[in-house]
DNA sequence: GTAGGGAATGCCATAAGATTGCAAGTGCTT
DNA sequence: AAGCACTTGCAATCTTATGGCATTCCCTAC
């Protein structure tokens, strides 16, 4: 179970391109997760836009990537930790979302129960927080 | 305080009209979130697409509604409770989005502290859960 | 009660984002 | 090396979101 995009591919049973690759890539850069505009930015003079796309929900559907829709409704990507798998994604996640500067970061830490009312199941406890990221609190800081 | 739609848009400045008002009452209809487009099916016919939208905004600025967004990137929105005002919105918040109906509800329970890394501000923490709802787990259980 | 001013609405056009069908190209297997 | 299936890129289409502007409507002052 390696980063290596040509490994992550062929573990799904996915063809070995180079946009897949590519694509692969770029989200591996970081750790905080990048937008579907941002990488057509990166991406749009190599790979069609359509191509980019369809490559991002097949990474989906795999469990190799995340999708965490920010507050406008753009949808972000990050890579999976090896824990997730095609029918079971990684169940206890948090990703931040910085407020000020837009970022996604994936949290590793443990997300506490939430007691759900009666009939509710959390089967896949995905949250989300909204808040300041270190980088800009910094920044915030320096400023004042 | 009251959940009358003439009482609220008074409150917060907003000129009544009778496009504001039906806004409201469809939103204050159900606890359950309201997605765009069921809004948009259901007053069609009787206010337009552009002012939908921007009577939407303008809840959410005032503070009168929350926006959640979905996993498919949809804004669904949903009465704020009589906490939130327009600079602050009611910090602790959960949602639960159903993954099986894509209903989303507002649940009144308190939200567990999360340990944030550090550096990280968790200002509004505003979070998201999914999972399979009371309604759908009884057709589920029905079902099997 | 009504006249006037400012805001809200509706319609138009336009932009941005996402999806589908199909022909051509590419990777994988034998 | 050849064939097949999958993938890609392009064009067309559709949905969703935004901006400008004339008309209408609400609220206030008189």
């Amino acid at each position: 179970m390696k980063l290596d995009p040509v490994n992550i591919l062929k573990e799904h049973d996915l063809k070995h391109t180079k946009q897949r690759v590519r694509v692969l890539e770029e989200i591996a850069l970081d750790t905080v997760a990048i937008s579907q505009p941002e990488l057509e930015k990166k991406l749009g003079k190599e790979i069609d836009r359509v191509t980019l796309y369809r490559i991002l929900n097949t990474y989906e559907e795999k469990g190799i990537v995340h999708r965490i829709m920010d507050l406008n409704g753009t949808a972000n990507y990050a890579l999976c930790s090896s824990a997730c798998s095609e029918d079971h994604h990684h169940d206890e996640h948090v990703h931040f979302n910085c407020t000020t500067c837009g970022k996604i970061y994936c949290l590793e830490v443990t997300v506490p129960k939430i007691k759900m009312p009666a009939g509710f199941t959390a089967k896949t406890v995905n949250t989300t927080t909204y808040g300041t990221c270190e980088k800009c609190n910094a920044l915030i800081a320096a400023s004042a």
